[in-house]
DNA sequence: GACAAAAAACCGACTGGGTGGTATCATTAC
DNA sequence: GTAATGATACCACCCAGTCGGTTTTTTGTC
């Protein structure tokens, strides 16, 4: 580990820039307008650089969402475990969590434009349904009452909200919301 | 209709086959699938009657935008029309309409592509947030109660769930969803 | 109704830029 | 030395949009 001293190279910091970058791109332009050269670019490598690190394009997107997924996990384990009162607690943590800046700001974006191409990835799909179905195993019920399931789905409404800007909340009424959902949580 | 008979050119009717070639696509494939080879020959017209019809592959995708928009306006307006009760009108219409089968089967996935791709395409942004508030101004109430919010929000929630098929939830239990969600329209 | 001119509808080969991936060579770490 | 890391050049393919042309339909005029 100490063996740092000096390096010349570093994959990790290499790899974790094409990361970033390819996150950036995503944000800004999303997964069509997502290239090698431009993430290669972006990140001070060269094209033969990110290849190394990365098989394909495909294997650097499902390296994204991964690392992603594992970040969004890792907020609702969090939240779970700082919550005091057993009842809803996931779905606070969900919601929460959903909520909270990651380490890629717009994180949203990110996600949403995986949310699309799962339909047609099928590695893709299967990475995010196990991901959903391993949280809820762990934090979620077994048998879910109709009130939960609504909150849940209420939360990933207004996440889309976030992401696509369409109904244009005012921020202050944002905070409403997502304080009348957690709210609504305590009575289950 | 019999002035049909001698008639060669039909140009509203190869248009609408160019609307249902791009949408059959954009299903199986997602909006990166869309080629406008694969749209001109799955209508059987040649590239440049597609051109002709759309000037751009832009126009192609902001004309079924727009089409489905309208279908879509139709049902709430029908819905709201055949419902008695004012209260809550507006959000059962929201959530049945976003549950009806519409022309282009599987639209759910059509629309999931045009929500992405809102945050990259000032336009159909436009497009989509003009619709939007029209809708709300004409049916929906001016100061909605942060449960009416909420119900809105559950009700994409569900419809992204239907076009991601995250959570997969029994059919059954999709409809006891709804039901659920339009009881709760009825206590707002 | 006739008939020419204009407009609309339609065709398909071609272009030019972009992009994913490969092959090869150079450098650094251990 | 050699394995990991990274750079550069390159290729084969795809795809949006162009362009000159043909065919059909509509329009204007007598």
């Amino acid at each position: 580990m100490n063996k740092n001293y000096q390096k010349k190279k570093q994959p990790e910091a290499v790899r974790a820039g094409l990361m970033d970058a390819t996150a950036e791109i995503i944000i800004e332009k999303g997964l069509s307008g997502l290239t090698l050269d431009a993430v290669a670019q972006r990140a001070g490598v060269s094209k033969g650089g990110l290849i190394h690190h990365f098989a394909s394009k495909h294997a650097l997107i499902l390296g994204l969402n991964r690392e992603i997924l594992a970040e969004y996990a890792r907020f609702i384990d969090e939240y779970v475990a700082a919550d005091p009162q057993p009842r809803g607690r996931f779905i606070r943590a969900y919601i929460r969590s959903f909520h909270t800046p990651l380490k890629y700001r717009e994180a949203a974006k990110l996600f949403k434009a995986f949310a699309l191409e799962m339909s047609y990835d099928e590695e893709l799909h299967k990475i995010c349904c196990d991901w959903y179905q391993d949280i809820v195993e762990k934090h979620g019920e077994a048998h879910p009452s109709l009130k939960s399931q609504m909150l849940l789905f209420a939360a990933d409404g207004l996440w889309m909200e976030e992401c696509t800007g369409l109904v244009s909340i005012p921020s202050a009424q944002h905070e409403a919301i997502i304080d009348y959902l957690i709210q609504q949580t305590y009575d289950l």
